[in-house]
DNA sequence: ACGTTGACCTATA
DNA sequence: GTATAGGCCAACG
């Protein structure tokens, strides 16, 4: 099924564990998109519209800037959620984004 | 139906 | 290392 790469997207999102964040890229990798990230956008704009809560604000773009936060309502709400978690911002960039990076490929191997 | 936009990434200069 | 260009597929107007 074609809508399967959204489900997969929202799946794997939700696996990604609290305090850690990941790539669209990344995601789009695991789930053989490679080159199209940008459906991995889509789909978590297409998150709100799910009945399950998916954690969009742990996935953020390759240089770990918060692109998306637009997108919850409040720009600050992101950074708060990935605070709250223990996950340190600055200038709605994640500071240790290299070291609480999560890789579905290698984590969910 | 066509054109533009979009929560991006990779490559080249 | 920074700057610019191209590519990707889907949804919106």
């Amino acid at each position: 099924m074609e809508s399967d790469f959204y489900q997969n997207v929202f799946e794997v999102v939700r696996q990604i564990p609290a305090g850690r964040v990941t790539s669209y890229g990344a995601i789009a990798r695991y789930l053989g998109t490679a080159g199209s990230s940008r459906m991995v956008g889509w789909a978590m704009n297409l998150s709100h519209h799910q009945q399950i809560y998916v954690p969009a604000h742990r996935v953020v773009n390759r240089n770990g800037l918060l692109t998306g936060k637009i997108h919850f309502g409040s720009p600050v709400m992101m950074q708060e959620l990935l605070e709250n978690e223990g996950v340190a911002v600055k200038d709605d960039c994640v500071t240790a984004f290299r070291e609480l990076f999560w890789d579905p490929m290698i984590e969910l191997e």
